[in-house]
DNA sequence: TTGAAAGCGGTACCAA
DNA sequence: TTGGTACCGCTTTCAA
């Protein structure tokens, strides 16, 4: 057994008991006064709440969710965070939803898989929602989930059956790069992708060989960067070793940390960016801002995802008959100084 | 094979009343038998043990809390997360915590103060304990912990009343690096600080200090860089300003970002990074130990500060009246080139 | 080795 | 407008 949580040695910890006594009511009176119930007369309620305050009370999470069945807790299955990308949807996303009084327990940062002890975490915690940002959950997660009528919403994500999706226009992204380069003057472009598990990357992929591919254009080579730096430096460097005439005029990664590598490399064998091979990446990391890489790239609306995403939540965990919901929002291109520019 | 609907309509959720009522015996014995009571006959346990595999059993962490006292959450109140020293250790926190059967309620992700309410929100969740990496945590919310007995472990901070704490030997990080510039023939340093609320910082700099500055060698210079790439960049450029023969020689920037934006900063100005200033940061981020940073800097002994931190906690659940422990682990100086070497 | 029963701290329905 | 009361699901004595 725990040792009894108290404030002061033999003072009992203050519950709605406790105050319900020392305010002379019952208990229920209390529990109504104290969430603002129009049936406590406004003198009860004030007194309660003062007694409330000046007794510390602080009402217990767990009682609550055990009689009412909502926690307040939202699981979080999140990327990699030492990916930049998970880093800033984190801090946005803990933002929001202390704002709306939602707490996140977090279930999965790394890379890689979520085990399924961990994803069954989620539903011993009774969390009243889930949401995932890239990280696969597996389909048997997922189904738990549905049978017990847990909502899930992805962020960054194509949607999957029982669950609702924000994610940027993945494919317009895609389109829009490969409009800019084309509007350069590039023909040959090679693509760092990031696999075949990869929605975002397959789609923004899709995006950008429908609008630069024709009969003056191509993709001339495909490059598994898997995500991470590390893959855009092997490809930069199988790139930078080919014969100079099947090298690519331009680059376009799935993602600025892909990007980045890719460069580093390039670099590194001492090819020019942008003046041998235009880069282009995809995300609007802060770290692609930087001097040393000033990465044209397209951003995408994180803010505007986050608050989508907990909104779908919101009201789904509301009203768990809703349809599942896709919502595609629209992001913009940064011109920076990694590709060369159309002519004006 | 996948649990049975349990939410089905009709059918009630598998709990252990269903599961004692479908096994012809009582609650205590079910409650017994799942955590290995060994007072319960092994035949039993197996039965019992079958069934609820068998019925997608959950057990609700609500009611064991309730009744426990013990919720298996702990909250985590991290640094900004786009810093990418707390993306590593939010990785290496949650791999090590998921591997105790620990969770994280992440209550604060970002940059600034913790607000009161997201601190309290810790106590209503009754988690078992705290961890609190760098980001301060109000006086307040110590207080609250600390009267409800609620242990609270620092990682990566200076010790305060009523917690634990690890940390990396900051001062001799800061004394390694000052004797490797100083053979390195530096004489003139400025320092690039976190201000007077780190704690780190302010370590980083004494032990720097102590080790560098004497008749022959001195400090020129300090600048208050925020632990941000921004303020680095603002710093480098007022070096870079500065008449030739009042420049540095040498810099130390308590962190690796903020080393970042300095050199940055200098390069734009046309300076020469290690030839015309040498650069050294901290805490050995990936983002520093790529081609255009290639920072020299001293690497925290992040896996371990993790691993030591969750021991700490677990130790102070299990046995709230152990005392407040500190402990420092050593970290080592990772040469790389932002800096000049001392000759061989 | 097993069962009965009393909570843990709230919520919510039914009376008064 | 308030009080009484029966749970929510699990843990933990105390008895048998």
């Amino acid at each position: 057994m725990l040792p009894p949580m108290t404030d002061a040695p033999g003072r009992p910890r203050t519950t709605i008991v406790t105050l319900a006594r020392s305010a002379g009511v019952s208990a229920s009176t209390v529990s109504r006064a104290l969430k603002g119930d129009p049936s406590i007369s406004p003198a009860m309620r004030a007194r309660i709440a003062a007694m409330a305050v000046e007794a510390g009370y602080m009402p217990n999470i767990m009682a609550r969710t055990l009689s009412s069945g909502r926690s307040g807790l939202i699981g979080l299955v999140l990327g990699p965070a030492t990916n930049p990308f998970y880093a800033m949807l984190l801090e946005d996303l803990v933002r929001e939803a202390a704002a709306r009084q939602q707490r996140f327990m977090i279930i999965h940062a790394g890379p890689g898989a979520i085990e399924d002890s961990t994803a069954e975490a989620l539903l011993h915690y009774r969390v009243d929602g889930c949401l995932v940002t890239s990280a696969d959950l597996s389909s048997r997660a997922a189904d738990i989930c549905a049978r017990n009528a847990v909502p899930l919403v992805m962020i960054n994500r194509i949607p999957r059956r029982h669950a609702s999706a924000v994610s940027c226009d993945n494919a317009e992204g895609g389109r829009t790069i490969a409009q800019f380069l084309r509007a350069g003057g590039h023909r040959r472009a090679a693509i760092l992708h990031s696999g075949p598990g990869s929605s975002n990357g397959i789609e923004r992929e899709r995006g950008f060989t429908d609008a630069f591919a024709d009969d003056r254009a191509r993709i001339v080579a495909r490059f598994d960067a898997r995500s991470i730096y590390e893959g855009g430096h092997a490809a930069g460097e199988a790139i930078a070793a080919m014969p100079r005439r099947d090298r690519p005029d331009c680059l376009f990664a799935v993602s600025d940390i892909i990007a980045m590598g890719a460069m580093d490399a390039l670099r590194a064998k001492g090819l020019r960016v942008p003046d041998d091979i235009s880069v282009v990446g995809f995300d609007c990391i802060p770290d692609g801002a930087r001097p040393p890489y000033a990465i044209t790239t397209f951003r995408q609306p994180v803010q505007a995802m986050v608050r989508r995403g907990l909104e779908l939540l919101a009201a789904r965990i509301g009203a768990p008959e809703l349809p599942d919901e896709s919502v595609l929002l629209r992001g913009e291109i940064v011109i920076r100084d990694s590709a060369r520019r159309p002519r004006p």
